[in-house]
DNA sequence: CGCTTTAGTTGACATAGGCAACAAAACATA
DNA sequence: TATGTTTTGTTGCCTATGTCAACTAAAGCG
């Protein structure tokens, strides 16, 4: 998978030397994660969602009434973006901005009932877009490429 | 790796359920690519390039003579956003833009003196940066990572 | 009571990608 | 040859993402 058929210019098929790019961690996972965003991205397209936003949504669903502040760190973003993600899910009416009983500066942001059954309706779509995507490896690599990506990311 | 020590709304610690999204290939994708990209992106702001533009001209260097077209393809790109990589590269007098012998509509994608010693020295940087990100796995672990990402991005 | 910090928000700005259109050239074919 | 189609490079528009500075309101602290 170095090398891909390609023209040069007599319009022949040649080989393209990818040079130490193979063997670079950087550019496999840059090319892995715009393949598997690609393909679930277009789907939350037609529910007008990101990858973003359904990261964000996931942990609100998981963990209600914590402030914007916490979810941005928990996602390693910052709280200015932190504002339009949770205004777009918002103004989807799949969360809500309620009044935090201890601290009149910060929201409690909580899942609706239709934020609830969205995350229930792409939790299944993403298993199933992961596993078409992932297709070539089997259950035995899957499992081996998840942890140590996980102990890649936990340093 | 799972849990991570956030605020709730008494501002006193507590663990951020994550729910699937450990699980989730994209999700790691996404960490890892975020982690490794950091630190050798803070690096090549040095030298005013990103990791598109590096991918680019070692492909340049190590396939000169290439049309815009095929150096997209390669990359899993478009001729848009190829036009805008080249730009820059040749801006900062790394690649050149020569005219194609058999074809008057393309360019053939040439490198410079400077573009040379700029991929010798950033190969060398690269996988010094590689080495200290990956550090957390044993070189085992490390091959074997490369191998399934390789393996995902051939299908 | 002041002083500092924090939460949320807004606006300016930069970058990166996708998409559509366009001219020039190459190609295919009747 | 003439005509229609495809390809190459290019540009402009739109969106997503991220940084940064400034601001208000509220909390924390001496």
């Amino acid at each position: 998978m170095d090398d891909e058929a390609l023209s040069n210019e007599n319009n022949a098929p040649v080989s393209i030397n990818r040079d130490i790019l193979p063997v670079l961690l950087g550019y496999q996972l840059r090319r892995a994660t715009t393949r598997v965003y690609g393909s679930f991205g277009d789907h939350l397209r037609g529910f007008g969602l990101t990858q973003g936003h359904f990261g964000v949504l996931v942990l609100i669903g998981a963990n209600p009434g914590l402030p914007q502040t916490a979810l941005a760190r928990a996602v390693g973003s910052n709280r200015s973006l932190m504002v339009r993600t949770i205004d777009r899910l918002e103004a989807a009416d799949l969360v809500r901005r309620e009044a935090s009983p201890n601290d009149r500066r910060s929201h409690a942001i909580v899942i609706t009932e239709a934020g609830r059954a969205m995350i229930d309706r792409l939790k299944t779509d993403v298993r199933r877009h992961e596993d078409r995507v992932a297709g070539v490896l089997n259950a035995e690599e899957f499992d081996s490429l998840l942890s140590l990506l996980a102990k890649l990311n936990a340093s």
